[in-house]
DNA sequence: CGGATCGAC
DNA sequence: CTATGTCGATCCG
């Protein structure tokens, strides 16, 4: 984005042709923004028509969004107006579009600039990615998406008939979450404070938040959706990906009787409301014959094809709430999607009580833009086929593709961009003036081209919790409302077993202006305490920072990130370094892992053995806590050096550069690196191994490997790992070090065998951790002295030599030229994909948990926190029998108070996978 | 890399 | 009176 010098040769005057639809629009565009900015400054009002109103654009109605079409805008937004000027709110919004109007400006100089040559080079750019793009166009996908009619509202319209025929919102005076379709038609939408929705219509009922009841319907939504296809991504409570290309192949297949599926015809308030499909359809299905049967028939006369027993009591009379059958038909769906949409649709809608909407196509991005177009209770359908696909993108606007906002929207508008048509006309503009990633998805979007698969759950990457309240200026009232928080986040943290390291403090005062400030822990916390002292020190600079003004503030949040799991193992290696520390040290937070070039890829590699590293620290510390280590951060930086040479040397062709200059051809995609995080995560561990310093480490290290590999294959014996790990007692604090490292290396086995054997394993490495462990925290000092001794240089030899051919038979699972690592990651590697197929479902042989197709790499992470917590914890039940589980222990029936958990939203990148 | 911005529900 | 809460991605300095 650099203006990289505009020694404009020729200026965009020369080249008027290619552009010819950009000139006039960029002219008036930089003379409104002009205006804007001068116009604000006087702001004078009234007297104009919806000038005013326009002015701050960020403030008027937003009307894309199903339902909304053909209001009354003008009408609209001048009530808006007359209900938001002279706010606090308003004015922060003059001030955002105020610098967006700026950004909008430099980015028109920057267009303007172009040069006859830029240009042509843009083009020719262009035209390349667009022939690559539409090389690779995948139309082989069936994905569908779904969408719940104004979600929350139809909730409480559907629990209380009352408000059936009533615009109606839910949320609050200060804030709606969403209305129903007769309140859109008064312009009244999700994100509008209920008070000014009352402005636009006064009979306006408002319904408070339910959350609990939407998490159990979306639950009931998505028990139908995972019959479509089990591998569904649920993108929040109300919507969701399905690739129902499996189903339709299987569809062909199976019996009629599959596709039939009841359809109550009238609701009537005395007769049984449940889901006739799960009373009733059962019951009839055993009746019918199918022989009888016509192929085409899709609506069937019910009284004719169960003549023979539609007077049976059991088919008249409901045996689950003892009600009568409502009148209902049976139909018999289609194969092709658009059939199977429906019925899945209509099963959602007999089991809910609710409708659904949803778009079918050969990408998510598309299959999105679908589901709103005939919403409300509709579908919509692009066939695969190019040309289709083409002709309906081109038409629409920008503004419809899910990624693009208000302020792209205006962008591209500054740059002649309203519909996906634009994008490819103006692609050399487009390519000079935004981002290469930027660039990269206009061209996928003006292509209609989107990710064709399902991806798989991310792995969450950070926990918040933040609060609107009166207005606080008092630094003891702050304080307090930061511990609250802090303990909320704690509880969430510790809810879903997450440590994490870096704590952010979110501000925002009473005119609005947010603010963000962070600091990451020396150790992985979910600790309240933790967590507080470093948000009230964050808190504590910016009161600073004013006076001797006052902080005053209308929220603050908190959120922790650089997160690492310990699903279900319910006492954390975490946790008990945190009471070691409480007890034993005066808190040195300080130190903290230098920074990190985290690729995706090695991300929880990384962070476990970030995590490790912290472990270490943290264990030392803990037993040695009278210890001054002058270089505390030393081992830390030392170590992340390490790291971070590994990944250099591994990713030789890793394209670190940032992509702010422009590149020119830079677009080479990327091998996949799972085997290098394989032999990575091994390499750490024997850089752990030889950084602790003891001759037996690895050793010991491969004889727990070996033992696992064994153990796998069901011949491994508990002597191995007993005659050969038993260190003598003058080593035991280093050994105890080395168990747990041991523990963290990934045993290497396939499922199926960890889940019968690694226990075993795992409690014979306990053993020795036991007595190793009781005698280390009786003050023998050589871990300490080894951390102390240890020397960079000597590390560095010995990985080398470690990941050099002469280990690779003690050391399997270092191969490097195995896929997915050694032997125990080739096993998971050809294990997981085939158990997962039957039922899908994998479970952590440490600790139990089941997680539906749980990734490679995230299992094995896991796995990995799992062992070396499950040892701690037998350790410190073994010493003491107190303290708390992070489970929560008050069974006190709380309302959910939000909607959490809201994964990556249909946000650009997210469309363009693979 | 931290912080601001954007976008989504 | 009264303008949310939660999360992920990207960009810029
Ligand atoms: N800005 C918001 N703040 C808080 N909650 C929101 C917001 N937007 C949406 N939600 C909640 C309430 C919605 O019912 C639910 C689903 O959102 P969404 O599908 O976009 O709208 P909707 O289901 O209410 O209407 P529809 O899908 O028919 O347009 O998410
Ligand atoms: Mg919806
Ligand atoms: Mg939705």
């Amino acid at each position: 984005m650099e203006p990289s010098g505009p020694v404009a040769l020729s200026p965009l005057g020369g080249s008027d042709d290619l552009v010819a639809s950009n000139r006039p629009i960029d002219g008036q565009l930089a003379g409104s923004a002009g205006a804007d900015v001068s116009g604000s400054s006087h702001g004078r009002i009234g007297a104009g028509t919806i000038s005013c109103s326009t002015l701050v654009s960020s403030m008027s109605l937003n009307d894309n969004k199903a339902g909304m079409e053909g209001l009354d805008k003008e009408r609209i937004n001048k009530i808006i107006y007359e209900a938001s000027k002279g706010s606090k709110f308003y004015e922060n919004e003059r001030r955002k579009e105020a610098t967006l109007n700026l950004r909008i400006q430099q980015q028109q100089s920057l267009a303007a600039s172009i040069t006859a040559a830029q240009l042509q080079f843009g083009f020719r750019q262009a035209d390349q990615l667009l022939r690559d793009l539409e090389d690779r166009r995948d139309l082989s996908h069936t994905i569908v998406h779904v969408d719940m009619d104004a979600f929350y509202a139809a909730v409480e319209m559907r629990d209380d008939p009352s408000l059936r025929d009533k615009p109606m919102a839910v949320g609050s005076m200060s804030m709606l979450s969403t209305s129903n379709y007769l309140a859109r038609r008064f312009g009244i939408r999700a994100a509008m404070p209920g008070f000014i929705a009352r402005k636009l219509c006064p009979e306006l009922v408002i319904v408070p938040l339910n959350f609990d009841k939407y998490i159990a319907v979306s639950e009931t939504v998505k028990e139908i959706l995972a019959l479509y296809d089990p591998n569904f991504s649920a993108m929040s409570l109300d919507e969701a990906y399905l690739d129902l290309t499996e189903h339709l192949r299987e569809r062909i297949q199976a019996p009629v009787s599959s596709r039939m599926f009841l359809l109550r015809t009238k609701d009537c308030s005395t007769a049984c409301r449940c889901d006739l499909n799960m009373v009733l359809r059962p019951l009839l299905l055993q009746e019918v014959d199918l022989s009888q049967m016509q192929a085409a028939e899709s609506e069937i006369d019910v009284n004719q094809l169960f003549s023979h027993c539609i007077e049976t009591e059991h088919l008249k009379t409901c045996s689950v709430c003892g009600r009568p059958f409502p009148s209902f038909t049976l139909k018999v769906y289609g194969v092709s999607a658009k059939d199977a949409v429906l019925e899945m649709r209509n099963r959602i809608e007999q089991r809910t009580h609710l409708t659904a909407s949803a778009g079918i196509a050969a990408n998510t991005m598309l299959a999105k833009i679908c589901s709103d177009k005939n919403k409300p209770n509709g579908q919509f359908q692009i066939e695969p086929i190019r040309e289709h696909v083409q002709q309906f993108i081109s038409a629409l606007p920008v503004r419809k593709i899910p990624g693009i906002g208000k302020v792209t929207e205006k962008l591209l508008e500054a740059l002649g961009v309203i519909t996906c048509q634009d994008l490819h006309t103006q692609r050399a503009v487009l390519y000079r003036v935004f981002s290469p990633t930027s660039f990269h998805h206009f061209m996928n979007i003006a292509l209609g081209i989107g990710s064709s698969v399902i991806e798989r759950d991310a792995e969450r990457k950070s926990i918040s919790t933040e609060h609107t309240f009166g207005e606080l200026a008092q630094p003891k009232d702050l304080l307090n409302k930061c511990q609250e928080l802090c303990q909320l986040l704690s509880r969430d943290l510790k809810k879903d077993r997450f440590v994490g390291k870096t704590v952010t403090l979110k501000i925002k005062t009473v005119s609005f202006e947010v603010k963000t400030r962070a600091h990451t822990l020396s150790h992985y916390s979910s600790d309240e305490k933790a967590i507080f002292t470093a948000a009230r020190h964050l808190l504590e600079i910016e009161i600073e920072n004013v006076q001797p003004e006052c902080l005053c503030l209308r929220l603050m949040g908190v959120r922790m990130s650089k997160l690492v799991s310990e699903t279900n193992c319910s006492s954390s290696v975490a946790s008990f370094f945190e009471k070691q520390r409480r007890n034993n040290s005066t808190g040195k937070n300080v130190a903290c892992l230098s920074g990190k070039d985290t690729e995706d890829e090695s991300r929880d590699v990384t962070a476990a053995a970030s995590y490790l590293s912290s472990s270490v620290a943290a264990l030392r510390d803990s037993c040695f806590p009278q210890q001054d280590y002058g270089g505390d951060d030393d081992d830390d930086t030392d170590f992340q050096e390490c790291i971070d040479n590994i990944k250099v040397a591994e990713m030789p062709h890793e394209n670190r550069a940032r992509t702010g200059s422009k590149a020119v051809n830079n677009r080479a995609t990327q091998p996949h690196q799972l085997s290098h995080d394989m032999e990575k995560q091994d390499t750490i561990v024997h850089f752990l191994c030889s950084k602790l310093n003891c001759p037996r480490l690895g050793e010991s290290n491969c004889t727990c490997d070996q033992c696992m590999v064994r153990r796998s294959h069901a011949t491994g014996s508990l002597g191995d790992i007993n005659s050969e790990n038993t260190a003598p007692s003058g080593n035991s604090s280093v050994c105890q070090a080395s168990v747990i490292v041991c523990s963290v290396s990934r045993p290497s086995v396939d499922i199926d065998s960890v889940n019968k054997t690694s226990k075993g394993c795992v409690n014979s490495t306990l053993n020795l951790t036991q007595t190793v462990s009781k005698s280390s925290l009786s003050g023998v000092s050589d871990l300490n002295a080894a951390l102390r001794c240890s020397d960079l240089s000597a590390v560095r030899s010995q990985i080398s030599s470690a990941n050099s051919s002469g280990q690779h038979n003690q050391l399997p699972a270092s191969s490097s030229s195995c896929p997915g690592g050694g032997q125990r990651s080739q096993a998971l590697g050809s294990q997981t994909p085939e158990s997962s197929h039957s039922s899908g479902m994998i479970h952590c042989p440490v600790c139990g948990q089941q997680k539906y197709q749980w990734p490679l790499d995230q299992l094995n992470v896991h796995i990995d926190l799992c062992l070396s917590r499950s040892t701690v914890r037998e350790i410190l039940t073994d010493q003491q029998e107190d303290q708390q589980g992070p489970v929560p222990r008050k069974r006190t029936a709380q309302v959910t108070k939000s909607d959490k958990r809201v994964k990556t939203q249909h946000t650009l990148l997210s469309f363009f996978k693979p």
